[in-house]
DNA sequence: TAAATATGCGTTTAGTTTACACAAAAATAA
DNA sequence: TTATTTTTGTGTAAACTAAACGCATATTTA
């Protein structure tokens, strides 16, 4: 068999603060679509896993930890690239606010985080993987609880739920919110807090991820 | 570059009929795992879709059409086949119960229904796609309209009632499962009715498609 | 010291889901 | 021919869940 299909991965990292979510970007230095932004990726090694692929671009492009990895889809267009056939594995990462300063600490015109609210020009067909990317992450909060991943490890209530509002795009009720998260019992109340501004100092919470695993293999689902 | 990878996709097709979902399998006529059983797919084509190849490999090797089909998940461990690298885009894909009849047509030996209670042994990694086939459709159908594309065209009500207490693999209340699926208003009453066996005819239905797009798109949800 | 701001908790109301019973239309058995 | 069995078709009360909403508390800022 003759059969000449190169395959690569390409990974959409989610980041969020203060209520903005970003996506992690790179500058392409070489042709085809020179100068214009990506989301990064690149061609799978012979001998390496789809993931391992994806962590290593990820390490070698951006310096960016990821703390949350999915695969989301396989675009396989025959025109998609110009330089020929070339399929990808797209997936979905997620990292916590403290990855926004590795970064930063990287050449700022080859990463950056943009907001999926400012966009800009994307090559290949990366506007569709990232539409996609945005689709996968709005539907998955609400019945899996991957918002954690985006959030530093202790965090006050008032920080996930407007990670909620936003993601969601519409208000929640603060106190049915709040409610409606205790009563899943995966958080763990924590006895420190945090003053942010002026109002109350807030309680820290933090997830526990291995209550969550209990509770899903008894049945219980994750719901907002 | 001397990227060495193939590219393959895999469908694994299921069908429903009298209270049993089943999964088209075919067994293999050559090496490697010649004489087993496998999820019917093959090496995509430099100039075709991935959609394409798993149609055409599906005509090739089983003779089924395909009523509905959607991507599944694209497995790429370094060693799922013995021949070498190896990635598959794997689909699931749906068939109406005359497809059952087509394949019976076809050499027994090559082509078979399994039901997913009573399986083979299977070649490659084909039982971890089988499975992860097996749990998108059952989380599929609690969410999205598609218990329909395994049904006939025009239905009675208790055919809809089985097939989604078979997948779901619980008991449900025929009456309050009737009034739910009638509020959805994807429903068209048609002015048939049909005997089978013993008991009060029943009442045929029509899924409408194009009511249900309308609905999506104002946001209204179809939720089991 | 008062006002402003954000957290934390509780109650009432509306809506949805679950549980459950019986009439109607046909096939089958007596 | 009639009674019995079988499956379809509809309604209603109870239990639960989600939505709407008010106010006290702890801190910063004026």
């Amino acid at each position: 068999m003759n059969q000449a299909i190169q395959v690569s991965v390409d990974a959409v990292v989610f980041g969020y603060e203060a209520g903005v979510i970003s996506v992690l970007l790179i500058k392409r230095k070489y042709e085809p679509f020179k100068g214009d932004w990506a989301i990064p990726g690149g061609f799978v090694l012979n001998n390496e896993s789809l993931e391992a692929a994806v962590e290593r671009e990820l390490v070698e492009e951006t310096g960016v930890k990821i703390n949350y990895l999915e695969q989301l889809y396989t675009f396989g267009n025959t025109d998609r690239d110009p330089r020929g056939r070339v399929i990808t594995i797209a997936y979905v990462g997620l990292v916590r606010p403290n990855a926004f300063k590795i970064v930063a600490a990287t050449d700022a015109e080859k990463v950056q985080w943009f907001s999926i609210e400012a966009l800009p020009k994307l090559s290949f067909d990366h506007k569709a993987i990232l539409e996609k990317a945005i689709v996968r992450l709005q539907g998955k909060i609400t019945y899996e609880p991957i918002g954690f991943e985006l959030l530093d490890k202790k965090f006050p209530f008032s920080d996930l739920e407007k990670l909620y509002t936003t993601l969601l795009g519409r208000e929640i009720d603060r106190r049915n919110f709040r409610k409606k998260i205790i009563k899943l019992t995966v958080l763990d109340e924590l006895n420190e807090k945090v003053s942010q501004g002026s109002g109350r100092p807030a309680k820290l919470f933090q997830f526990n991820q291995e209550r969550y695993f209990h509770l899903k293999q008894e049945g219980i689902i994750f719901e907002i």
